[in-house]
DNA sequence: AGTTTTCTGAAAGTCATTTTCATTATCTTG
DNA sequence: CAAGATAATGAAAATGACTTTCAGAAAACT
């Protein structure tokens, strides 16, 4: 099922409206480089749709992590970031604390690991954060 | 050196003042169990210490993250916490959303596998966050 | 002790986010 | 399809954590 029959799929399920509003915030959402905060979309959006109000798109972004098709992270810039999730793979991020880019990574082992630190403490891990903060290739050149 | 020998340091080094407030502060923050949060920390001076004002906690935390005796740590709840450093252990944290308890746990082979996705990328890591989020054992009980 | 400089606490200001509320749009039912 | 019920929208106000301002207080230097 993709993304957009999820968000259909919840809003029918919890009695909530379908507005074009939130049609042209998801399809704007998913068809971008992810890593959006609320303000960032909110000023790509208002230039084909000015109508549109920035509570609208910061709702919006929270109705899609609540409906399980966006992750909010968060990078200690300030602002919340929302990135569209995708079901097969699952990765963390790289932030570079000088351009602020964002890398995304993969790594099977670290998940393995997190498994088995839940059972260790008894814990019942439902989502992680794993970030790690430094300074990117291209920033190191650049001196 | 101790944090106390390291934070006195710090003051001398960059001229700045060693103050009473600075040191009741510096005190309650390391005798405590830790993730404090700059709220928490103020409503338990204050029990004490009536005069102490929220800016000066709260500048004071931001100091002793600058000096490098504490970390600011931030769980999502919407606001930073603060947490000793002891320089010989690292570790990262288990957060109940049920409950808001933190368990510390440590993990050498994640932090191995971390500098090798830096050397991937070719990115200098300079810090991390990971936090494992979940249902911890004793709310898992109470049902 | 006097001077300079940093600190402090209270209050005001920021800034991202959230809420309110009157209006508008959607959905469901008749 | 129209009417009524209900949720959504956008603008503005409110919130809450944090930050800054500023006048008086305290520390460090001379």
């Amino acid at each position: 099922m993709d993304r957009v029959a999820i968000f259909n799929d919840y809003v029918r399920k919890k009695g909530l409206k379908n507005t074009s509003q939130r049609m042209i915030i998801l399809e704007t959402f998913l068809n971008s480089k992810s890593h959006y905060s609320t303000e960032e979309l909110y000023l790509k959006l208002r230039k084909k749709n000015p109508k549109i109000g920035y509570a609208t798109v910061h709702r919006t972004l929270k109705l899609f992590a609540e409906c399980g098709i966006a992750v909010e992270l968060n990078f200690g810039d300030g602002q919340a970031r929302f990135e569209p999730v995708n079901d097969e793979e699952h990765h963390d991020h790289l932030v570079c604390t000088r351009c602020g880019d964002i890398i995304e990574f993969e790594e099977p082992r670290i998940e393995e690991i997190q498994e088995e630190i839940g059972k260790r403490y008894d814990f019942k891990i439902e989502s992680h954060r794993h970030e790690l903060y430094g300074i990117c290739a291209k920033c190191s050149l650049k001196k």
